[in-house]
DNA sequence: GGACTCATGTAAACACTATTAACATGAACT
DNA sequence: AGTTCATGTTAATAGTGTTTACATGAGTCC
C-alpha cells in the first residue's frame, strides 16, 4: 500500500492537511456562485469535507474567512496591476490603458475576490493587515498617478494621491456598475473598458497631460 | 368612520393596519444599524411587532423586501437628486456641484437605501419595475449631462448618455469607497465632497466645457 | 519503542433564521 | 345575519453560526 500523499484519495483519515487552505478556495467558489451574501461557513466545510465545526480551528468565525478571501483578494490585484503597469514601459499611456483595463479585467474575472475586498463590508480599522494589503494595491495606483503628473503641463502639479484617488474612483465606480454579472449590469452604449478609457482620456486632458488625443473623435 | 391612522394608538387589535409600511421601515433601521447582510426578515417582524411568518403575507420572501426598499431607495434618490439640480438654476455650475453634494450626502445620510440599491445584488433584470426607478434616478444626472454637455466648446459635442454614466461612475465610485462610515474608509488628504469636486472640474476641463476655474490652483 | 502534548479533527447541543402549512380572526360585502 | 378574504397566528422543517466536550494522531522527549 501506498499512503503518500500522491494517493488518489490522499492519506485523509482524521486530519485534512491543508484545510485552512481548502476553506479559502471554497469560499471563493461559494461566492463566486451565489455572492457573498449566499457564501456560507458550513457549505464551505461540507465542501472541504469536514465537519461544519472544523472551520473554527482556523478561522474565529465567518467574518475572519471572508477577511482572509479578501487578503489574499487585494495580494492578487496588486500582482495584476503591477504587471499590467509595468512600471509605465514601454510608453506611458499604452501602460495606463492597460491598467485600467486590468482593473476591471479583475473585477470581472474574480468577482468573488472582487466583493470579498469591496463589499462584503469588513472594517479596516479593526484589521491592519487587511489596510495594508489594500493599500499596497492602491500603491501601483499612486504610482501611475505620479508618472502622470508629472506629465502635467499646468504651472502647478496636481497633488499625486489626489490624482490616484481620482482614478481608483472612477475604476471602481465603473468596476461596480457596469463592469460584473446582470446583478447590476444596464444597457450601455458601450463596453465598461470603453467607457472607461473614454473616461481617463477626459480626464487627463481636463488634467493638462499632453500626448493625448482627443476624446471626441477616435 | 374614524379608525384612520392617525388614531393614537390605532386599532392594533389582530390586525397590524400597515404592516408593509412598517417592515420597510424596519428593514431601514436594521440595515443602517448592522448593514444589508445583517438584516434579518425575523427581526423586522419583532420591530414591527408581529409573529415571523406574518411578513410573508407582504413579501414573497427576504429578498423582495430588500427590493422595495431599494425601489423606495430609488425614489428619494431621486427627489434628492432632482432637487438639488433644480434644472440647472440658477447657474449650470453651482447647481452641477449641488448635484454632486447632493450625491454623496444621500449616500452618506442614508446608508441603509443606498446599500439596498446598489450593493445588496439584486437582480435589475428579473425587477424592471427597479430598474424603472433607477432609471428615472439615472435621468436626473442624464439632464445634467444634457445641459453640460451643450457647453462644450469641441468641434463635436460629447455623447450625452456616455457623459452622464461617466459623470454616474464618479459619484459612485467617491460615495463607494469614502463616502460612508468606516467599513471602507481610508485617510483621506480631502473630504469626498472635495475630491468630487475636483475629479469633476478636471473632467470638465478636459472635456472642454467653458466657465470652469482650474483646478490646480483653487 | 512508549508516554506526553498539542494542533486539529468530530459530535452534540443551543439559539437563531428562512420558509411553509394549517388554522384563526375580523373587516367588508352581500 | 352569514360568507369571503386579506391578514394575522402557531407549529413544523430544514439549515445556519457557534460553543463545548471529547477523540485522534503526528511529533517530541525519555
Amino acid at each position: 500500500m501506498n499512503w503518500s500523499k500522491d494517493d488518489k484519495r490522499g492519506p485523509r483519515g482524521y486530519h485534512h492537511g491543508n484545510l485552512k487552505e481548502a476553506l479559502v478556495r471554497a469560499a471563493l467558489e461559494l461566492i463566486a456562485e451565489k455572492g457573498p451574501a449566499g457564501f456560507t461557513f458550513a457549505e464551505a466545510a461540507r465542501w472541504a469535507g469536514v465537519s461544519p465545526a472544523a472551520p473554527y480551528r482556523h478561522f474565529r468565525d465567518r467574518d475572519e474567512l471572508l477577511a482572509s478571501v479578501a487578503l489574499r483578494g487585494f495580494s492578487e490585484f496588486e500582482t495584476a496591476l503591477s504587471h499590467a503597469w509595468d512600471d509605465g514601459r514601454p510608453e506611458l499611456f499604452a501602460a495606463f490603458d492597460r491598467l485600467g483595463k486590468a482593473y476591471l479585467d479583475f473585477a470581472r474575472t474574480e468577482p468573488a475576490y472582487y466583493s470579498a475586498m469591496f463589499e462584503a463590508g469588513i472594517s479596516l480599522t479593526s484589521n491592519p493587515e487587511l489596510r495594508e494589503a489594500g493599500d499596497r494595491a492602491f500603491a501601483v495606483l499612486r504610482a501611475a498617478a505620479e508618472k502622470i503628473c508629472a506629465r502635467a503641463s499646468g504651472r502647478t502639479k496636481p497633488p499625486t494621491l489626489m490624482v490616484a484617488l481620482h482614478i481608483w474612483a472612477v475604476s471602481h465606480g465603473i468596476a461596480s456598475l457596469f463592469g460584473r454579472g446582470d446583478a447590476a449590469r444596464r444597457t450601455l452604449p458601450m463596453s465598461p473598458e470603453d467607457l472607461l478609457e473614454a473616461e481617463m482620456l477626459i480626464y487627463l486632458r481636463g488634467l493638462g497631460v499632453a500626448d493625448v488625443q482627443s476624446p471626441a473623435s477616435p
